[in-house]
DNA sequence: GTTAGTTCTGTTTTT
DNA sequence: CAGAACTAAC
């Protein structure tokens, strides 16, 4: 219990700050300032100067960030579980207040909460019943306008796009309808969660004034990457006392292509009047040439809060930036340089971080630290519970909690194979629509239907009374995981995985997949006080990252975006090159070029020690080998802080390419070190 | 209804 | 080039 000392190692900002109790307080926190020192310390103020523990909210984004946060704080506080404050996600928190506030809602009990790929598979499915949708777009295209009119709008009732291209006009019809079918199938998607307490505070506004007494202090962190909807919820909760604190850096807004408002800093103080506006620019992390450089490149941009980071420490080595003939060998260079700097310096593995802009880019990689024998942990990338088996399992559980997901239905209703082609499917759902009966209901039935044959409708309606037997055992909560192992044997799936992966190794490792599913839901069963059914799916839904994934050790290998709040020694940054970073693609949106310079800052903010940007001569794209050109922020940082290593052998380099090439833009001395 | 062959596409990602 | 998504032939 230690708070005491705790503010006392705090700057005068910082304290300013944690102390900084009542009223609307923005702490803009520029990288490496100890945000979160400052957010996790003032919680364990607030409590201690007599505020009920329970009355303190501080939201996160990431699971991730908020079990960090909750292991800090209890350090700090040594409470017991009990007393302690609400520290969860957007959606965790609105989700708890929804199953609360359930009579209020026109939600029924045990609804289910589709991801991405359900929501594009649920708009696929109304888009075949469209006239207007001539094929013209992916679905894809079009959810991501439907989730930026969601998070734009405050309602989930207006809709007014205005705009009269095909897009906005196909948009316009099926938003509706993708809404109304997903009450139909008792579902929500993620935004949703946010929407729907929206709502409910506004048609229920006694419930919201019990919610603010009930929250007296809130916090957010990473403030930046707030969305319209997320902003409109924390005023709404915040709007009795105004004790909303926020905390985030405009400099590291990188979500903003996925509806992240960094505006949403700027607006603070015009709708908080009186708020407190407290900077953090003291970095704690990086030595001074690093930070020279992140200050160089972060400069370039026209739409940000001013600010300079600074550091006590000294300015350290400069920032190295080496040039690869290739991918292969930039990954060669890179595993190189780390046995090196472990040998010659007092380093673990662990030390270590290789950043890139896009995960494909960890394969050659990950492919020179093993022949190195270096071990390392990539960060991201296709979790454990997107894979295609689990979801298939995952259908099956969420189709016998909710009958009405016939999204779910869909999915398994042929998988393993039963007989049950898209023919059959296809007049199922249209005999379901008609008689305004749930898909399953409609397969209980599949007999009476015209053009279903015999053995087919047997199929169908043996799969609807298997599903509702094993409704009735898991709706009990108890032995799921035998109830799960049960399944499936029924269904015989090992064999159906075999089928599928003809190669007998990858079919184990899927059935090995299969295996960790029913032991996650065993492990589930065993810690949680009140296992569900539902529980266990929302678990899966709202945080679905395996636990191992977070301590395992080694090299870091990790994409630029899913690297903030991260910090590490030594950081390598790979492929700084045009069209990667900042990357091709990202040009196309308005804003684009700022969020990738943003995102380079990012990067460049994660090293502590050293930091190193590799870029290639040549990479092969699509097959390809196409020559690259450095990006254009490596001039961006100042000359005096940057050291190049060119680590090519120029008996095998062409000397008329030498002549144009990046040295000729660079006023730094070279350094040609081993490699 | 299933399977094999063909075409297309190619960021970032949490909830 | 590689993986996904789609199409056409059994």
């Amino acid at each position: 219990m230690d708070i005491d000392r705790e503010i006392a190692r705090l700057n005068l900002r910082q304290k300013e700050a944690v102390m900084y109790a009542d009223g609307p307080l923005l702490i803009l926190a520029g990288a490496g300032s100890g945000k979160t020192r400052v957010i996790t310390t003032r919680t364990a103020y607030l409590i201690r100067t007599g505020i009920r523990a329970g009355s303190v909210l501080a939201v996160t984004f990431t699971n991730k960030a908020a079990r960090e946060m909750k292991g800090r704080i209890t350090s700090l506080l040594k409470t017991e579980k009990r007393n302690a404050p609400i520290i969860s996600t957007f959606h965790s928190f609105c989700l708890r207040i929804l199953r609360k506030e359930m009579k209020y809602l026109g939600l029924r009990k045990n609804f289910t909460i589709y991801d991405t790929s359900e929501q594009v598979s649920l708009l696929k499915n109304l888009l075949r019943d469209i006239t207007v949708y001539r094929k013209q777009f992916k679905a894809e295209v079009i959810l991501d306008r439907i989730g930026k009119l969601k998070n734009s709008s405050t309602s989930l009732q207006d809709l007014n796009t205005s705009k009269q291209d095909d897009l906005s006009i196909i948009v316009d019809r099926v938003y509706p309808e993708y809404q109304k079918t997903l009450r139909a199938l008792n579902a929500v998607d993620f935004d949703d969660l946010l929407l729907l307490v929206i709502e409910l505070f506004r048609k229920e506004p006694h419930l919201l004034e019990a919610y603010q007494d009930r929250f007296r202090y809130i916090m957010v962190d990473e403030y930046q990457d707030t969305n319209r909807v997320q902003y409109t919820l924390l005023k709404l909760l915040a709007g009795k006392r105004k004790n909303l604190c926020v905390v985030g850096d405009d400099d590291q807004s990188v979500y903003a292509w996925r509806g992240a408002n960094p505006g949403n800093i700027l607006d603070f103080e015009n709708d908080f009047t009186g708020t407190k506006v407290i900077r953090l620019e003291q970095n704690y992390r990086s030595m001074g040439n690093i930070l020279e450089a992140a200050n160089g490149v972060i400069r370039n941009n026209r739409k940000r809060m001013e600010k300079s980071l600074w550091t006590s420490e000294g300015m350290g080595p400069g920032v190295k930036i080496m040039r690869a003939p290739d991918g292969e060998e930039e990954a060669k260079l890179v595993a190189g340089k780390i046995l090196h700097l472990i040998t010659s310096k007092d380093l673990s593995y662990d030390d270590f971080a290789i950043i890139y802009r896009a995960n494909i880019f960890s394969r050659p990689f990950e492919a020179a630290l093993r022949r190195n024998r270096i071990p390392y942990t990539v960060v991201g990338g296709t979790s454990y519970f997107d894979r295609k088996e689990i979801k298939d399992l995952a259908s099956y559980l969420k189709i016998i909690l909710n009958r009405y997901d016939d999204i779910s239905l869909l999915r398994i209703a042929n998988l393993p194979r039963r007989g049950i082609g898209n023919t059959s499917l296809g007049r199922l759902q249209d005999y379901a629509e008609q008689e305004k009966l749930s898909l399953l209901e409609t397969f209980g039935r599949a007999d009476k239907i015209h053009g279903i044959p015999v053995q087919t409708a047997k199929k169908v309606s043996d799969l609807a009374d298997m599903i509702d037997n094993y409704r009735a055992g898991f709706l009990k909560g108890k032995e799921m995981a035998m109830q799960l192992s049960r399944l499936i044997a029924e269904i015989d799936f090992i064999k159906h995985i075999r089928s599928f992966y003809k190669t007998e190794d990858v079919a184990l490792k899927r059935i090995d997949y299969i295996n960790a599913f029913v032991e996650s839901l065993k492990y589930y069963e065993e810690t949680e006080d009140s296992p569900s059914l539902q529980g266990f799916l929302e678990m899966l839904a709202l945080d679905n990252k395996p636990e191992s994934d977070e301590k395992k050790g080694g090299v870091t290998l990790v994409s630029l975006h899913s690297s903030k709040g991260l910090e590490f020694p030594v950081v390598f940054i790979v492929g700084v090159e045009d069209e990667i970073i900042p990357h091709r693609k990202s040009l196309l949106d308005k804003g684009g070029l700022e969020e990738e310079r943003r995102l380079m800052y990012v990067g460049i903010t994660r090293a502590m020690k050293e930091l190193f940007l590799t870029h290639t001569k040549y990479r092969v794209r699509y097959g390809s080998k196409t020559s690259s050109i450095p990006s254009p922020f490596l001039e961006e940082i100042p000359a005096g802080v940057v050291e190049y290593i060119d680590t090519e052998n120029s008996a095998e380099t062409d000397k008329t390419e030498e002549k144009i090439d990046i040295r000729a833009d660079y006023a730094r001395v070279m350094e040609i070190l081993d490699s």
